[in-house]
DNA sequence: ATAAAAGATTGCAGAGACTGCAAACATCTG
DNA sequence: CAGATGTTTGCAGTCTCTGCAATCTTTTAT
């Protein structure tokens, strides 16, 4: 099943991270407005067209990895008993989102700095968390059995993110609680509210 | 103080008017991506230079107005009695919110349909929106008295940006109920989450 | 009424993101 | 080793958006 990549895969990989630290290097010396994808891609040892091949825009370039992160939510919510509260099985989904941030959060802040500082990068990023509340929005349908008349579902999610967003920027400057530990905060703080809903 | 508005202002008016009925009437015609700032400028008569002295992007054509639009939430919020609780007087701001959207449909139906079927503009609006999420919270923790190192006021802002969006979703499509009964629902539902909060 | 000030419009040149295409190149498969 | 498949590259081009300087219009002060 899992064989052993190929030296395609191998090498495809290596560009890509190639880019990435390039990117992220210029991002922080020169500003992410005033680097170029020609100044990425010389850094990289790249054309500027092969660029595009790995990202979609340059914005992608500081999000990337952690978009796909996010959209381990909506497994996780599958994995969660049936018989929890839809809020709970949520909450824990979210947390172990927040868990990964929390290990890797040297990484992460360093993209952060960049998104929160940057008009473009941060409206990217809105747009992918729009993507995941559609995906979360639909597994809590699913999971609540609902029809796709109910608003619940989707007030769920997007409180869900909301949550997640806050705790994020509390989390950022301040490095006094453990993004969990955040996060949680925030979905006991709300639990009242969908306290009747299954 | 009011002085009538010079022949400058009017003109100005004016024009601004003829870039956005183009603009629209284009964007619905081709779609928003078809569309070039020529063509726009074309339609309505002027240089596609002058576009940009009254539009910062393509985007904020779809977004103009009703952007400002939101932006009456803080100034609604600071007019309601301080000894009512927080998300009460949240829900009153939106609910004047819910119901310039609910007076004005038809016109933001055709904004909202661009925006839905349109990354960038959706990308967009998400960003204008987490400003407000800026000036909401800001707002209520002014009003609630707390320092800055409290999660709570963002975490109010943000469900309730969220509250909207959730419920303008909802309306888009159906019709089945108003607007205003539908961010009331919303608010209602999160009420619990937030009642011991002043 | 007229001249000066202030504001708006325009064209031009240019930077920069991104796309389609076709050729050259590398890797994989049999 | 040859053919299939995937990757990189250059090139030409489109489009958004910006700065600048010239021109034209409205306002204001004399």
């Amino acid at each position: 099943m899992t064989q052993e990549p190929g030296l395609r895969e191998r090498k495809k990989k290596q560009t890509a991270d190639r880019i990435e630290t390039a990117a992220m290097d210029l991002f922080e010396k020169d500003g992410f407005d005033a680097t170029t994808i020609d100044d990425i891609a010389t850094a990289a040892d790249i054309s500027s067209r092969t660029f595009f091949h790995y990202f979609p825009t340059k914005e992608d370039v500081v999000l990337g990895d952690y978009a796909a992160r996010l959209s381990r939510v909506t497994e996780s919510l599958k994995e969660q008993p049936v018989d929890s509260p839809a809020w709970t099985a949520l909450g824990v989904a979210f947390a172990e989102v927040a868990n990964d941030y929390e290990v890797q959060h040297q990484q992460l802040r360093r993209r952060f700095q960049i998104m929160m500082t940057t008009g473009s990068v941060f409206a990217r990023n809105l747009q992918l968390q729009a993507g995941w509340e559609d995906a979360v929005a639909e597994a809590l349908e699913e999971r609540m059995k609902l029809g796709s008349g109910d608003i619940l579902p989707r007030l769920m999610a997007a409180s869900a993110l909301g949550a997640m967003r806050s705790s994020v920027r509390h989390w950022l400057p301040t490095t006094n609680q453990s993004l969990p530990d955040l996060v949680q905060d925030c979905f006991t703080q709300l639990e009242a509210g969908f306290k009747p809903a299954l």
